[in-house]
DNA sequence: AGCACGCCGACT
DNA sequence: GTCGGCGTGCTC
């Protein structure tokens, strides 16, 4: 009988793909094991088993695995399920889902690689040149990778080269596999077996008076034992302040023994703790109706408002999870993974909490993987979106935090998934329970909680009674029209500034919007420079002198004149966070600012650095983007000023009323965090507008009455679910056309449902390939997956006609 | 997706 | 002529 696998390749197609095994291998392999397998011409892939079987393809020739890679599966069997839920309910291939679930350094791709071929004997007259470079370069080295080739004959194409001289016997080629997890050796220092011997050691000392720094090294060495801990070599060079010319003399004598060993990258920062402090009554009385909740197994949404003590009862529910051995996971918006929260939790939970980050290297994200699916102890897994899609073993509880966040879903690539519906879905799998937390709660989750699809617990109270800061408008049209504004600063928001900073307090300045100026602009012609791969402006840089897309990373120097009309009067247009900085530096010249957007953050611990700044109080003042609005607890802050709201307000989104009202209320919630009453101020045109108001007076029930009717009235979720399929394409009209015809086949499909588009968004071209977008809204009456099951046939004709083919298509549902 | 193969226009 | 661009077919 013979035997065969299903494997699951990282490729965005609907199908498996069958391999024949030996009987011994099918009674080995395991669903879940990755195997690597022959794919197409040459390529070796790393898949994951999905399915062992007898079940012979008749339609192909199957072809051997090439080798099995684990002894024990990597992926559980509920994460294969969770991996099916998301490809069907996002559409998209599981193979995508695997894709952005393991971790780069687990999945092994082969490269190509050239060799000598040793056996050849031919003339040095019948080589071209190119061929000539290639085995002289072979002649010094023993292997080439194509890269390097296409290095040395300075051409993009080689392989149909390099395929004809594996021909003629001149070279020969290797698909090599390779394995880029490397352990982290750290050096260890031991003392060399003959002087464990007190009489010798003393001997040896007293022999040592002329080599000061060898005898201070041993010594140091002896003290650092007494603990019975191993000694590495950067300890010991530290405590000893010798170099390790020093360490490495007494390696050689013999007197040390240097050993290398393999350490755990995310496990060896143990924090000394204390034990939690008494819950307040209100967090006792939301702890008892959460556990009431789960009891009733439904997802709870937390409401509290801005530092009213959340993660004090989200500590409590870990640690109650981790005494009973089990696994909790802990989900944040990635900018809110900041080393102040993580190191809380460390305190408390010491080496059981593993950090899931972007910022971490492969390697450590691949023995987070190894850890959570060891599960040799219980752990809290702490992570952004992706850490969803890890193996857990044993999961009891997840917690979203900042439940509200749009980061939580992925816009780019497919997976398009939602990290707190996944959450919810797999909570199901593993019959864990999910709590929701936020300030500011989505509409979408709000809602379910006041049907009665989740529960909702409330926390109205800051922690310890600390009043929420006061939030006043201050309103630009009078300020410009009174002749009381400086650059950005009003004189309302300087004044407050001096009071909080002659109280040796801290302020914040929010502006959405980074870099000096979006629009450089000519006065005279109008003429305002745009990027030339997408249809945007350029935004001015003052910092770095430069004109930047933020779409596609194209930067220009600043022109002295303005391309078209050669005038010199160029201005700027709109204000971002630099512009502010700048202002700052100029009004209040004895204080000290810090600025952090995007731009200031790029670096791996800039974040951090920028953080202990405030904390320490080296600076006085930062201004920031959004990235502020998250995460972050400063104790001395006393007043937050946001510079402007209006832009937030006027965008063109169902949901920029929402997000703008989460994102005042959370910057307002970064005042005033200890005694004093913090303030915010708002500067805006529209003092009146009914979300500053509701923003201003802590109306969140009103907000949500009046969202939620919009939201209705317009077929928006809550009540529609959304699909939006985008067009991509280099040619303007074809995306359209393409678009149009995906509609007209759409429509021919009786389903009732709204289809509206092809619309192009506000910014049709990024990186020179048109956008449009179709939008289908599918109401409560409606069964979604019928829906979706008619747009994946759809757009599988779509593919199938050739002239499309160019044309890239991709489906967003529950679209952000 | 990623790659090979084949056809075509643009150049050392 | 040769190189690289791009359309098309295919992957167990």
């Amino acid at each position: 009988m013979s035997h065969f696998i299903d494997v699951i390749l990282p490729l965005p197609l609907e199908r498996f793909f069958a391999y024949s095994i030996t009987p011994a291998e099918a009674d080995y392999i395991q669903p879940g094991m990755r195997v690597a397998v022959p794919f197409g011409k040459s390529k070796i892939y790393t898949g994951i088993v999905d399915r062992v079987h007898q079940e012979e393809p008749v339609a192909y020739e199957v072809r051997d695995i090439e080798f099995i890679v684990d002894d024990t599966p990597i992926v559980t069997q509920d994460q294969l399920k969770l991996w099916r839920w998301i490809a069907s309910y996002y559409v998209c291939s599981v193979g995508q889902v695997m894709r952005a679930a393991l971790p780069k350094s687990l999945m092994l791709e082969s490269e190509t690689i050239v060799l000598k071929n040793e056996q050849s004997n031919h003339d040095e007259d019948e080589l071209d040149d190119k061929e000539f470079l290639i085995l002289e370069a072979l002649e010094n080295r023993n292997a080439l990778k194509v890269q390097e080739v296409m290095d040395i004959v300075d051409r993009k194409s080689v392989l149909p080269l390099l395929r004809d001289m594996l021909d003629k016997n001149y070279i020969l080629l290797k698909e090599e596999v390779y394995n880029t997890y490397k352990p982290k050796l750290e050096k260890y220092i031991y003392l060399h077996e003959h002087y464990r011997d007190e009489e010798r050691l003393k001997n040896l000392l007293d022999d040592m008076t002329r080599a000061h720094q060898q005898r201070n090294a041993v010594m140091t060495l002896f003290m650092l034992k007494t603990g019975n801990k191993d000694v590495t070599k950067k300890a010991l060079m530290e405590r000893a302040q010798v170099t390790s010319s020093v360490i490495k003399a007494l390696v050689d004598k013999e007197i040390f023994i240097e050993v290398e060993k393999a350490v755990d990258r995310v496990l060896d920062e143990r924090m000394d703790g204390e034990d939690l402090y008494e819950l307040n009554q209100d967090q006792a009385v939301a702890m008892t109706q959460i556990k009431a909740s789960f009891e009733e197994d439904k997802v709870t949404l937390l409401h509290g408002v801005t530092s009213s003590g959340k993660t004090e009862i989200y500590v409590r529910l870990i640690k109650e999870i981790l005494e009973k051995g089990k696994q909790a996971l802990y989900l944040l918006p990635e900018i809110a993974l900041t080393t102040q929260l993580i190191g809380r939790l460390k305190f408390f939970f010491k080496h059981q909490v593993l950090v899931f980050h972007s910022k971490y290297s492969l390697n450590e994200r691949l023995e987070v993987w190894q850890h959570i699916i060891d599960a040799k102890e219980p752990y809290v897994i702490i992570g952004a979106r992706s850490a969803v899609l890890l193996p857990f073993q044993n999961l009891r509880l997840i917690i979203v935090d900042e439940e509200h966040e749009t980061s939580f879903k992925q816009q780019d690539p497919a997976p398009r998934y939602h990290a707190r519906d996944t959450a919810i879905v797999l909570a199901k799998v593993k019959s864990a329970r999910v709590l929701l937390g936020s300030a500011t709660p989505s509409i979408e989750s709000y809602y379910n909680a006041t049907t009665g699809k989740y529960s909702l617990v409330e926390l109205k109270r800051r922690f310890k009674n600390i009043k929420m800061p006061e939030i006043n408008m201050i309103d630009l049209k009078v300020k410009h029209h009174k002749k009381r504004m400086k650059g950005h600063f009003s004189d309302t928001l300087i004044e407050h500034m001096h009071e909080a900073f002659a109280d040796n307090k801290q302020v914040i300045l929010f502006q959405n919007r980074r870099g000096f100026a979006p629009i450089l602009e000519c006065e005279t012609c109008g003429n305002a420079p745009q990027c030339p791969n997408c249809d945007v402006s350029l935004t001015y840089h003052q910092y770095k002198n430069q004109l930047r897309c933020h779409y596609c990373g194209y930067h220009t120097y600043i022109p002295k004149e303005c391309p078209t009309c050669s005038s010199t009067a160029l201005d700027t247009k709109g204000f971002g966070t630099e512009q502010v900085e700048q202002e700052f530096m100029e009004l209040f010249p004895d204080h000290k600012i810090a600025r952090m957007d995007l731009d200031t953050t790029r670096g791996k611990n800039s974040y951090e650095k920028l953080i202990a700044k405030v904390d320490t109080g080296a600076v006085d003042c930062l201004v920031g983007t959004q990235m502020i609005t998250k995460g972050l607890d400063f104790r001395n802050v006393d007043l937050v000023g946001v510079m402007n709201s209006d832009s937030m307000l006027n965008f063109p989104d169902f949901r920029s009323h929402e997000r703008c009202f989460q994102l005042l209320t959370q910057v307002a919630g970064r005042a005033g965090r200890t005694e004093n009453r913090g303030k915010v101020l708002i500067q805006t045109y529209n003092p009146d507008h009914m979300i500053l108001q509701q923003v201003s007076t802590y109306d969140y029930s009103t907000f949500f009455r009046e969202q939620l009717e919009d939201r209705y009235q317009f077929k928006y979720p809550p009540y529609h679910r959304l699909i939006r399929i985008t067009f991509k394409h280099r040619d303007y009209n074809f995306t359209q056309e393409s678009a149009q015809w995906f509609v007209n086949a759409l429509n021919q499909i009786p389903h009732g449902v709204q289809v509206l588009g092809p619309e192009f968004p506000a910014v049709a071209r990024i990186r020179n390939k048109y956008l449009t977008h179709v939008v289908v809204k599918i109401g409560k009456q409606h069964e979604v997956n019928k829906i979706k099951g008619y747009i994946v046939k759809v757009r599988r004709s779509f593919e199938a006609i050739k002239q499309y083919r160019s044309v890239r298509c991709n489906v967003d549902v529950d679209a952000y």
